[in-house]
DNA sequence: TTTAGAGTTTGACGCAGATCAAAACGGGGG
DNA sequence: CCCCCGTTTTGATCTGCGTCAAACTCTAAA
């Protein structure tokens, strides 16, 4: 019983946002110690998904919204034929749910890609607090702009570019987002598949290995698997700007 | 004097959501009488903004959010190199701006295709608002969040539909939005011309003509220039959710 | 009413990327 | 350790849509 105890406590500990090494980039970011401490009361609780589990899936009502303490989370949406796209691939730091505020029920699947680790958080708490805390109304509204924004390059990147194109911005979002997080801007590991990537990017698993071998023909790349190495940011990011066609 | 004074009036009156026909469309769905006059009080200025004039700019900074009132507004999002998309077509009720709230920055240009008229919402007093009328601050929620949604749908066709699923699809969707508006379901004006349409889908305007003509000529729809009529809503739904290709 | 220019339609042709196919690889479970 | 199956790579071929071009049609200004 003690035991018990103990482990639920170090849980709580763990999952404190005042100690989580994601402040700054979560949901809490610029608030004070005072507030932080709210909004830890806020976290429902800490919640492993195992890699290949569904975080929530398409259809099912709106709980709560998921912070990712860990791991790495895709969402696809699905068209009522059962055709299907990987809309974005989340990780620590990112917050998931944000289009089910709309209907109250999810819009999209959420699949680990490894095992992650989430904070819950009731959205009918979080909006409670937000109403007391204007400085947390605020980044929730940073928050979920964001993704809209984020939205308009996946649109644009569909819309207007080439596939190699398409790829090079994938791989500069990927860097520029690990970077973030303080790992390495120009070595990380892919935890998704070609096909996964290629329903991101409106591309089949073969264009983006070929692609892919293609980059690395030309030494901007060093790929060996899941393993990723970029070699050359710069030419990268010129590929992105370059628009040879489809105007 | 006497006369500028009642025209500000009048003006006021206009603007006011307790008058509104787009009330439950628009931001204070949902409202008490009481709670709506507060909003009412939100409402800097109405805005017209004539075909062709910028209601924002890419890059400037964000003041206010803005309510469509009348008219017809795109919004384009811009690569760095010039390269442009329309991101999306608003009409009456559709609240613009929410993905500046993220940086403070307008990241699209938003440019009006008829003459329309916009309600002027400063942010920060929305936000205030929101903290103290807690139907606010969710149906708030409810639109960015709709908005997400929406561009998740966008992200879906421009990644697996091929041109004719595409058109089908947005004729469908302008359709539906026209109709809960109060217009009919069938025949509408588009505002836009052939190329933002391909552009908003991810086509070029030839492409957009030919189906449109294809279309025709199976008996969809009539088109005349930009008068629309679509002679059957099922086989244009049909076409959009047989995936022939492109899995 | 005429005219200029923007927008639209239609045809011919080419190409980026999809599709089909098959071989090679790799990692997790027995 | 090996086997098996999902993933990846690479090649050959096909095709939907982009590109180029030219004619036609609106609209708005003169």
């Amino acid at each position: 019983m003690a035991t018990t105890l103990r482990i639920v406590e170090v849980d709580k500990l763990k999952t404190a946002c005042s100690t989580c090494s994601l402040q700054e980039l979560c949901l809490p970011a610029g608030l004070s110690a005072v507030e932080l401490q709210s909004v830890d009361e806020l976290i429902e609780r800490r919640r492993p998904v195992k890699r290949g589990d569904y975080l929530f899936r398409s259809g099912a009502a709106l709980h709560s919204l998921y912070a990712i303490r860990s791991g790495f989370i895709k969402s696809c949406v699905l068209h009522e034929d059962g055709r299907e796209q990987v809309a974005g691939f989340h990780m620590m730091g990112d917050l998931m749910g944000l289009d089910a505020i709309g209907t109250n029920q999810h819009l999209c699947d959420a699949v680990a890609l490894e095992d992650s680790e989430v904070c819950e958080i009731p959205l009918k708490d979080l909006e409670g607090l937000s109403r007391n805390i204007p400085s947390l109304q605020q980044h929730f509204h940073r928050i979920m702009s964001r993704e809209i924004a984020r939205d308009y390059g996946v649109m644009l990147l569909l819309g207007s570019m080439r596939a190699e194109e398409r790829l090079a911005a994938f791989l500069l979002n990927l860097s520029q987002r690990f970077s973030a997080r303080g790992y390495s801007a120009t070595e990380f590991h892919l935890r998704m598949t070609r096909e996964e990537i290629g329903s991101y990017l409106g591309l089949k698993l073969e264009t983006v290995s070929r692609t892919l071998s293609h980059f690395q023909a030309q030494g901007l790349i060093a790929v060996q698997n899941k393993h990723l190495r970029i070699l050359s940011l710069d030419n990268l990011r010129e590929l992105v700007s370059q628009h040879s066609c489809r105007s």
